[in-house]
RNA sequence: GACCCGGUAGCUCAGCAGGUAGAGCACCUGACUUUUAAUCAGGGGGCCGCGGGUUCGAAUCCCGCCCGGGUCACCA
């Protein structure tokens, strides 16, 4: 009846509570740890031959017990903190008596333990550290996943992030990464003097993308708002109010689809620069995106799912005219809808009659796969391009591109509309759509126009996917894998938590 | 939303000509002072995802549902 789970929860509890009993706190308060495990390892690994001692170098660290390996009257294990694993040995003559069964009796995988010794390499060259005493400053109740195979379960995986990353040296590797990723970025951009703010999470009016937005309710004026879908309209906010420079890193949310590289929470990038156009922010870009990839992985080569990226620059650039015409043969810009039509049916795609953005999409849809090396997609048509400035010379297209890598947008900016009575204009059609049932078509914001007619400057923006960015240089195949707490299906975990009497 | 694959001990997995459940790791007891998937001896542990059906008998076959993964569609 009972299962194993709650009879080894039990039996920790029981030493919990023994260890109180003999007066030790299985939960202390703070530890010196003074070196991580790779600090010691930098320190000590190359300067010793294998079974050389330093019997007069005293360190100490701690970590979390990944394994141990008994022999009676010594033993060794190995602690695993946030920077890598470092072996220990610990004996009976060592320790005392006393203490030596406490570390038999009391200590287990999972447990977290400091330790004070000397370090020395094993016979087999391994460095190690010989404890000279050590303290259980946290005790396990639960069994970890098994050593040697990891947790391979995706549902535990994503429900329960913390013990893939205690099991999965990659998952935290891989954390690791991602938050040297976003560190780089800012580095970059603060040294290009943009200045990082802030803007509202909670919104009266969702703008800046085509999404379905959250919905939640401010009871103090009694009102619905949504959660932001994209952080553009307040950044632009920023420019007309006189920053020149600004940049916002943080989550954005839509209610859509979940797939292997949507989320309805990520993390986005947008900068705005006040005097510069697309072409600037294209340079800008392919500057962020080499300095980012070489900081972080010290090589711009990257190997993504068996094929090798290149992020140096200069990245190669095409318009969205060009590529389509000279891979399918139709014209975006001067080829009737019928012909886009026929050119999508010869391909196997059947659409209806809709509009000429949505022809266009789904042309860029057959051949988008064809990107695979980082790649800017230049001048979409107006009929695609909402928010973007017309092209200078060319007015049927817009100054705008897309960064595309693998055949997946991972950046999109503009010359950025800031003429008031068009953006109106805009806004009135998006309208229109909402009001025709495209729940996706954006809605009226009067005080962003507002702001426009006090004048903004000519201005270049754009905005990353960091989560796709990150998938890239961490060859994960799903965006869930670089999210460390991604949406899950809130299944009722009804599991009811004894904790054996008093304790607790 | 459609289709495919999966859910068995804490973990990784086997078992599926239907006969009432196994291994390794982990855990407990014992031996062992340089191991590293340590080794050796012994032991405990299972609502076989949930519900229903067929059957003398279901982890195994059938139906429904839940959860997860993948592919496609939808969506940017």
């Amino acid at each position: 009846m009972i299962c194993l789970l709650e009879e080894m929860r039990k039996q920790r509890l029981e030493e919990i509570k023994s260890l109180r009993e003999m007066g030790i706190n299985p939960y202390p308060y703070r530890y010196d740890k003074e070196f991580s495990s790779a600090e010691i390892r930098e320190k000590y690994d190359p300067v010793l031959k294998a079974g050389e001692v330093l019997e007069n170098e005293k360190v100490s660290t701690a970590g979390r017990v990944m394994s141990i390996r008994d022999h009676g009257k010594s033993a060794f294990f190995h602690l695993k903190d946030q920077d890598g694993r470092i072996q220990a040995y610990i004996r009976k003559n060592s320790v005392g008596a006393e203490k030596y069964e406490l570390f038999k009796k009391y200590v287990n995988v999972g447990d977290i333990l400091g330790i004070k010794g000397f370090p020395f390499k094993s016979k087999t060259g391994e460095l190690t550290i010989f404890v000279e005493d050590f303290e259980i400053l946290s005790k396990a109740i639960r069994p970890l996943p098994e050593k040697w195979h990891g947790l391979k379960d995706k549902e535990v995986i994503y429900r329960q992030r913390y013990v893939d990353m205690i099991a999965n040296d990659e998952s935290l590797d891989k954390f690791k990464t991602r938050y040297k990723i976003i560190r780089m970025i800012r580095e970059f951009l603060n040294g290009k003097g943009f200045i990082e703010v802030e803007t509202p999470t909670l919104v009266y009016v969702t703008g800046g993308a085509e999404a379905r937005p959250f919905i939640t309710h401010l009871n103090v004026f009694d009102i619905d708002m949504y959660l932001r879908i994209a952080t553009e309209l307040y950044l632009k906010r920023y420019i007309v109010g006189g920053f020149e420079k600004v940049y916002e890193l943080g989550k954005v949310f839509r209610n859509e689809g979940i797939s292997y590289k949507h989320s309805p929470e990520f993390t986005s990038l947008e900068l705005y620069w006040a005097y510069a156009d697309y072409e600037d922010i294209m340079n800008l870009t392919e500057e962020l995106i080499e300095f980012v990839v070489r900081n972080t992985l010290g090589t711009t080569k990257v190997n993504y799912q068996g094929v090798e990226i290149d992020f140096s620059r200069p990245f190669r650039r095409v318009k969205m005219r060009d590529f389509i015409r000279e891979k399918l043969g139709v014209d975006i810009l001067e080829d009737p809808d019928e012909k886009m039509l026929e050119v999508l049916k010869k391909n196997g795609v059947d659409v209806p009659i809709k509009s000429r953005g949505h022809l266009i999409n789904k042309l860029w849809d057959l051949v988008e796969e064809g990107v695979v090396q980082p790649t800017f997609l230049l001048e979409h048509p107006v009929d695609i391009s909402p928010l973007a400035k017309r092209h200078r010379e060319d007015p049927r297209v817009t100054e705008r591109f897309e960064l595309i890598i693998y055949g997946r947008e991972i950046a999109n900016a503009f010359s950025e509309l800031n003429d008031p009575v068009d953006q109106y204009q805009r806004f009135l059609d998006q309208m229109k759509l909402r009001e025709a049932g495209d729940e996706e078509a954006q809605m009226m914001d009067r005080d962003f126009v507002r702001a426009l007619e006090y004048g903004m400057p000519p201005t270049g923006g754009l905005g990353i996917g960091i989560d796709r960015l990150v998938m890239f240089l961490t060859d994960s195949q799903t965006i869930r894998d670089v999210i460390a707490f991604p949406l899950v299906n809130p299944k009722s975990l009804d599991e009811e938590i004894d904790y054996g009497g008093e304790e607790g």
